[in-house]
Parts: C-alpha cells; structure tokens; sequence
DNA sequence: TATATAATGATAATCAATATCAATAACATT
DNA sequence: AATGTTATTGATATTGATTATCATTATATA
C-alpha cells in the first residue's frame, strides 16, 4: 500500500488563514483565489483548487452545495459533528446558518420505517428573511 | 409587456413521455437524451436541455440537486406540493425517496427564533440502506 | 548538503451547459 | 388549403468551471 506524504507549504497555510479570517462566511472557489492572491500575488488557482480538495478529504473544511448557487466551503468547527443547516431567503438571497439538532426523532422514526440507517443528515429551509417580508407586506399596503 | 406564446412540438411530448414512462426514476439530461434518441434518432441534446428547462419552470417536472451528484429531473406528481426528500446509501449510493412531511413542528420553531417565514425545505439523509448495512456487519466476522 | 519526490504555477484539456444561427415546423389568419 | 409570422429545432461554436499535464521549485529526510 502507498501512503503518499503530505507536504507542509505556505500556500496550503495561506489558504488556512483566509478561512480562519472569514470563519463565518461560506467561500468560493473564486472568492478564496483573490483574498489569498492578495496576500501572495503568485499563488495559482490550481492550487486553490487542490487545497480546497485536499482539506476537505481531511475534514477541515467543509463543502456547502446548495441549489442553484455556486459551491462554497467553510471551516469545521467540530469535524465530526452532524452538519448544520440553511435557511435561505427566496427574495434576496440571503443565508442564515443554524446549529439546532431538530431531526433525532425524525431520524428514528425512519430507521424503524425504512430501513435505513442514518449517519447524518443536510436539511435547508426556503423561504423569507425578516425584511424581505416587511418590505412585501409593505408593498401590498 | 412581451408574453412569448409557447407551441406544442412533438420533440417535446416526446420528453413528457419519456417522464411518464419513468416516474419512478430520476433521469439525467444525458439519460433522457438516450431514452428520447431510441424513439426520434433525429432528436437533439439541446432539445432536452431547452425542454426540460421550460418544463422545470411550467412546474412539470422537478429539478433534483444532490450533492456530488449529477442533476437529474422527475415528474411532479402534484407541482405545488412540498418538496419530499431523499435517503442517500452512503456505501452503494442508492437514493430511496420519502413522502412524509415532518418538519412542520421545526418550522413553526424556526419561525419563532429566526425571523424567517418558511414556504419549503429540503432535506437529504446519508446512512446505510439495509443491504449494506448486512454486508458490512458481515465483513466484521 | 544531497537526494527523492510532493507541490506549485502556467496552461492545455475536459465536460456540462448555453448561445448562435440557418432551416424547419406550428399556428393564426386569410 | 395557402400564407405569413415567429417559435422551435438540430448542429455546432462558445463559455465557464474544474481537472490533468508538465517542467520547475520547495520540502523533508538521510
């Protein structure tokens, strides 16, 4: 079997920092490239591309794929942990994260009923942010 | 205000067909483009892709966003219902569907605590579906 | 310090999805 | 049924995100 070595670099730390920097925020690709060009005006987005594989696969980030927007990843706080979830603002946009584990009892109930064991699970709420609702509830006045 | 009138095609009841035939399935463009071409061989790829786009927005058919997985579509059995939700084997990738809506008490929950008025969710579990989860325990005689 | 090889940056290749465009088909009007 | 308008099609070019390639550089270890 071949282990292959990983390899400390500064980009790969680079890349560490910018997440560190921006804990609460979900990153692209993209987003990444021009805050870690901005530290080190080199930097490739291959290589972008090859840390953000490689430190998912090592549970330090974590992918976010939600429909019909772009990839993004955050940091984990807790690797292991069961994901949190989204609430997402049909009107603007917006993304509200939130950590509550709602589902244990949904989660046996399916075990009993499908059998179907469940290790985790990834739940987003659609739907309207305070001030985009105020803002339609106006318009109808 | 321009209102583009929409004309009945062949190409397209073709696509509706191929849906009603598998309405158990999600179908991919690429495996709709295949089941489409074995009854019109002159039928085109950007066809599917127009068609299934007009139909996702009629509300005929459903657009399924799994992560790490391919797009994929299928029919609505009532356009205006909620959302049902997917059981995704992490071991064989099998995705068993359910109906259930048993979020309704988080989101009256939610509704309280965030701020946000929920209109639809989606939820997606990972685990074992039974068959792995046997063959696994096999494995650890 | 010398060596092996992992990682990088630049760029080519890939692949799904979209845009373009001439030819065709649908449909309302005559 | 013939006509005119224009939506739709099929073929293909283009786009944009991601991956692969490869010569060069950097890292870790003896």
């Amino acid at each position: 079997m071949i282990r292959k070595i990983i390899r400390n670099t500064k980009q790969r730390n680079l890349l560490l920092e910018c997440f560190n920097a921006n804990k609460d925020r979900h990153l692209t690709v993209e987003e990444l490239y021009d805050i870690a060009k901005s530290k080190d005006v080199n930097i490739g987005i291959a290589t972008i591309y090859r840390n953000v594989k490689l430190l998912e696969e090592q549970g330090a980030i974590k992918k976010i794929e939600l429909p019909d927007l772009l990839i993004a990843y955050e940091m984990c706080a807790f690797p292991s942990e069961h994901s949190h979830h989204h609430l997402i603002c049909r009107e603007c946009g917006k993304i509200v994260d939130f950590e509550e584990d709602l589902l244990e009892t949904i989660e046996k109930k399916i075990k009993d009923t499908k059998d179907f064991t469940i290790t985790d699970h990834r739940v987003i709420f659609y739907g309207y942010c305070k001030s985009c609702a105020d803002k339609m509830a106006n318009k109808n006045d």
